[in-house]
DNA sequence: TTGACATGCAACCACTTGGTTGCATATTTA
DNA sequence: TAAATATGCAACCAAGTGGTTGCATGTCAA
């Protein structure tokens, strides 16, 4: 859970993420275009994604086809989320009365 | 939103907006309680989260009373991950059918 | 008023992170 | 086979992060 809030982090992979979205399967290369970073740097947020079980590869010879997993963004909604959602009007008007009575 | 991702990514902050989520409006001191680091870092850990704008402050006297606002949290469910929910099963079969064409 | 209490500010430090370059490995293709 | 292509690995570096200590400021209470 912590792999994934810590890759959720980074634009540049919430970014990646976002292109695997409209485009699955793409390869490390394809994932590239129309970044300026190098290849190695998108190499290494991909890797980051993989650990956080975000994106799921498949080797296809030479090439790695990349697709987007979003299980544990999923999650993330169901489990940690929600009970933040539960208690937000709660908190919002809980906070307003605060405020009023300084 | 690239604010509130980043305050999300560390535990010791999570674990701030639990705490603040089972008692609401508690002071700088009373997050600290049970915490093993210092006052000091408790406090960088709330004006990051502050400055997210997933905690609003009062302050009251010589205190400062925090409050949780999960209006962020929300809006990272319904506007970033649904989009991603949207596609789940999708990219789920997707996947499956990828793998077993090797 | 004086001391205790609650918080803020700033400097400093070890570690992590996002990025680079250079080279190695593996696979396709002419 | 040899060259081009796709990716992997490792060292290195600047900047950011999480943490500390020390001191300052502001507020309550005896």
């Amino acid at each position: 859970m912590d792999q994934v809030f810590r890759a959720l982090a980074d634009e540049s992979r919430r970014a990646l993420l976002d292109s695997l979205r409209a485009r699955n399967g793409q390869t490390l290369n394809e994932l590239c275009g129309g970044l300026t970073t190098t290849r190695q740097a998108v190499s290494k947020h991909l890797t980051i994604l993989e650990d956080a079980n975000l994106v799921a590869t498949v080797k296809r010879g030479r090439e790695k086809l990349h697709y987007l997993n979003p299980v544990p963004i999923a999650e993330i909604a169901n489990r940690w989320i929600r009970k933040f959602e539960r208690t937000r009007v709660n908190a919002l008007i809980d906070l307003k009365r605060k405020l009023e009575s300084q």
